[in-house]
DNA sequence: TGTACATCAGTGAACGCGCGTTCACTGATGTAC
DNA sequence: TGTACATCAGTGAACGCGCGTTCACTGATGTAC
């Protein structure tokens, strides 16, 4: 034996921790192997004892939302969460800080745009994200049917296209208020 | 002389028209300057005859919104649009047609996400197109004091964010329902 | 417990390729006579 | 009207560079004895 696969998989999360940050400080073709590697504490030829391409690195890392985590977070707590609480899971979400913080946010915001572009198997693990997220939070929504389905997946349009926009814009001020405007549009669910 | 002034006018809104269609269409970084030319039926060395560089290109190409357009198509009718008629032009702006032709479709909302990363030019002319929309739209919502920038803001954050969604799903089901859900909330306004 | 060995994660030089940009050129054009 | 000329939009080869991937290697590791 070399090293013990334990070792091998701790090298691998790393490597996609990394990946993780640079694809969202960078956007999903901004980043190389190289790069990567580096911010890993590795060079570039270790890359494909870990993935077989760089596109599988991409799909891999992919898979991560900050916002499900968020939702599931005190779900665990027993009494299921009232509504008012997701709101504020919600604001929270539409804020500054996460705005600010594109390395550590919500990957359904930050690849946005790009995801149209990106390799199939990226494009899978995206729309799986949607759909998790998009059931998630409808559960959370008061019931009114079927209608929850539909407003779950109207307030994802929001505050990711909320948060996008809000980083695309290059004017503080405006972007402050686009985000007002979103968390005001959702407190009138 | 040499050519006529108008020729090489008429021979830069070749390339502006054909860098619109392939940035829409490969995104801001997936478009050469080669392919840009040919596909305005030229080689790439003549392309510095007309920019001085890609990034200057890339920004002018995105001076260009579909969304204000629409909103003003009518305008010089001189009686002013009702309420109901924005209402429609949001609801065909969120329509399959508009998502399945993204080479035609609003900028605002494909390159949403890719311009966070874009040179200061290309974000310069995007933040003003947010701005010069958001106004138009503003003026066109039933007036409630300055309730109504707020509601333009995010009901831009919703279109632009549910396209960007419908666009990057990998699951035509999902996306027509992402589209028809962002199109029940615009009905609540 | 100590040593010799086989494994394979990780190294770093090298590859072929496409990119943005440069540059010496060419040839269609409008002007001067 | 016809011809010689100067201009410069457009050509296409060439450049330097960074990329994803390959590959011969090396050296830290766990195992067998």
């Amino acid at each position: 034996m070399s090293y013990s696969p334990a070792h091998k998989e701790r090298t691998r999360r790393r490597i996609l921790e990394s990946a993780r940050r640079f694809l969202k400080e960078q956007g999903l073709g901004g980043v190389s192997v190289d790069s990567l590697m580096a911010g890993a504490g590795l060079t570039r030829g270790g890359f494909y004892a870990h993935f077989s391409s760089k596109d599988e690195l991409v799909a891999a890392a992919l898979d991560d939302t900050v916002l499900l985590g968020f939702l599931q977070k005190h779900k665990s707590g027993g009494t299921p969460e009232p509504v008012h609480w997701t709101r504020a899971v919600l604001e929270e979400y539409l804020g500054p800080l996460h705005r600010d913080q594109p390395a550590t946010g919500c990957p359904l915001a930050i690849h946005v745009g790009e995801i149209t572009l990106a390799a199939p198997q990226a494009r899978a693990v995206y729309t799986n994200l949607v759909k998790e997220v998009a059931t998630e939070l409808a559960g959370r929504l008061p019931r009114n049917a079927q209608k929850t389905s539909s407003e779950a997946l109207a307030i994802l349009a929001l505050i990711v296209g909320g948060m996008a926009l809000a980083r695309g814009v290059n004017d503080t001020e405006l972007s402050d208020a686009i985000l007002a405007a979103c968390r005001e549009a959702i407190s009138d669910l």
